[in-house]
DNA sequence: AATTGTGAAGGAGTTCACAGCC
DNA sequence: GGCTGTGAACTCCTTCACAATT
C-alpha cells in the first residue's frame, strides 16, 4: 500500500465491500475489548478473516500487526467513509402503513440518523402527529427539505406515486433516496437510489427456503 | 441447453440469477403485452438484455427465437421456480413499530403471502387485533404455526430477542425466516436466514450519496 | 507468537458476439 | 429480420498463503 492518505479518502471503494463496511460497523459497536482482530470481526459480520483484511485495508493501513485493530479508531474511519461523521437528516415521504412504522422506528436515530420530516398528499394524513412530527403536505417538500436541511429520503409510497415523488425530491435537491416501493425509480447520476423491495426480500427467501432441504446453503449473508 | 427437464428444476441457480428473478416477476405482472423480448424486459429491469437471457435460459428454455417470451407461461415458470406456486403463509414475531406496520401492509397478500399470525412478548400487545389479526402470546408460537401452516417468518424484535425467537421459529419448524432485526442469527443449514436491515441499507446510501458528485454511478441496480 | 497486508490463484457473475432458430 | 441461447472473454469478488511487522 504506497498510496497517500488523500488518494485512499477520494478512491472509490468495491461496491462488495461498501455493502459490508455497515455490518463491521455493527459488530464493532457491540464489541466489547478496545482492540479486535480480523478473526473475531469476521466471526461477528459472518465473513471470512482475509475478507475483512482486504475491506480494511481499501480504508488504509488501521491494524497492527500482532495485535489487531483499534475498534473506536476503526469506527471513526469507516463512520468517516461511509459519510456518517455527522448526523443527517431524514425525510419520509408517503406515511401509509410503513412509512408511519418507519417515522416512529428507532433504528434510525440509533445510528446517527434523524427523521425530520414527513409527506403525505392524503388531506386526512396530512396535519397529524407521529412520532414527535407533524405530516407536511406534498406540495411544502421543497420549502421543508430547504429548511430543515434534508439529505436523504425513504420513498414509501404507493409504486403509482414513485416516480413522481423522486422527481419532486431530485428537484428539491435530496441527494439520494432509499426506495421502499415496489417499482423502479429514474434519477439523475448525481442521486444515489437504493431499491428495498420487501415483496422481493420475500421471494428470495421463498426460493431458499424451498431447496434449502436439498442443499445446505445459509443465507444470512452479506446484502446480495 | 442438453439438461432433462428434471435436472432443471432441481439444479439450483446462481445466487445473482435467484435475486433478479422477483424483479423480472414484477415486470412482467406489469407487462401489457402478452410477449415480451429480452430487450424489454431487461429495460424494466434495470439489467443488460444478455443478463436476462442467460438467467431465463437457466429456468429451461422458455423463449422463441423471433419472437421473445410468452409472459404469463414465464410468470408461471419463474413462480414455479421460486416456491411461489401456491400462497404461502408467513408469521410476523414482534410486534413494535416495523411488525405492526408489515401485519398491515398490503404489498405482501398482492404478491402471495398471506401473514396469519402475529406475536408478541408484550401483555399489553398481546390480544389486541391488528389489521385483521390478534396478537398471540409468543409462548403460543409452536402450536398456532402448526394450527395455521406457517412457512415464514418476518423477524421484528430488538436485536437482543432475535436469536431466542429464530430458535423457536426453527423449533416450531419455519424454514425461512426474514431478520429485520440489526443482529445476526444462527439457523440450521435446513433453514433459509435472510437479513434485510434498514440501518445498513441507509448507511450504504449514504456513501453513495456523498460520492455520487464526484463519479456518476447509478445505484437503483440489481443487488451485488 | 500473533496478526496484518497483499500478491496470486480461484471462482462467480457479467457482457460480448454470433450461431441457431423462428 | 428479429430475437433467443450460449461459448468465450472479461471483470469483479473471494480465498489462499505467506512475507512483513509488532
Amino acid at each position: 500500500m504506497r498510496v497517500l492518505f488523500a488518494d485512499v479518502s477520494l478512491s472509490r471503494l468495491p461496491e462488495a465491500t461498501v455493502a459490508r463496511l455497515p455490518v463491521y460497523l455493527r459488530v464493532l459497536t457491540d464489541a466489547t475489548e478496545a482492540t479486535i482482530s480480523s478473526d473475531n470481526l469476521a466471526a461477528g459480520a459472518g465473513v471470512n478473516a482475509a475478507q475483512v483484511r482486504k475491506d480494511l485495508s481499501h480504508l488504509g493501513s488501521y491494524g497492527t500487526r500482532g495485535v489487531g485493530y483499534d475498534v473506536s479508531y476503526l469506527v471513526r474511519q469507516i463512520s468517516r467513509q461511509l459519510g456518517l461523521s455527522s448526523d443527517r437528516r431524514v425525510a419520509i415521504v408517503g406515511v401509509g402503513n410503513l412509512g408511519h412504522a418507519l417515522v416512529r422506528y428507532g433504528g434510525f436515530n440509533a445510528r446517527g440518523f434523524r427523521v425530520v420530516a414527513a409527506f403525505d398528499v392524503d388531506p386526512r394524513t396530512v396535519g397529524q402527529q407521529v412520532g414527535g412530527l407533524v405530516v407536511e403536505p406534498f406540495e411544502r417538500l421543497a420549502e421543508v427539505v430547504e429548511e430543515k436541511g434534508v439529505e436523504l429520503a425513504l420513498l414509501t409510497t404507493p409504486a403509482s406515486a414513485a416516480q413522481a415523488a423522486a422527481d419532486a425530491l431530485v428537484e428539491a435537491g435530496v441527494g439520494s433516496i432509499l426506495n421502499f416501493a415496489p417499482a423502479r425509480v429514474a434519477a439523475p447520476p448525481r442521486v444515489a437510489v437504493r431499491q428495498v423491495d420487501l415483496g422481493v426480500e420475500l421471494q428470495i427467501l421463498s426460493y431458499y427456503g424451498t431447496q434449502a432441504s436439498t442443499d445446505p446453503v445459509d443465507l444470512d449473508a452479506a446484502p446480495g
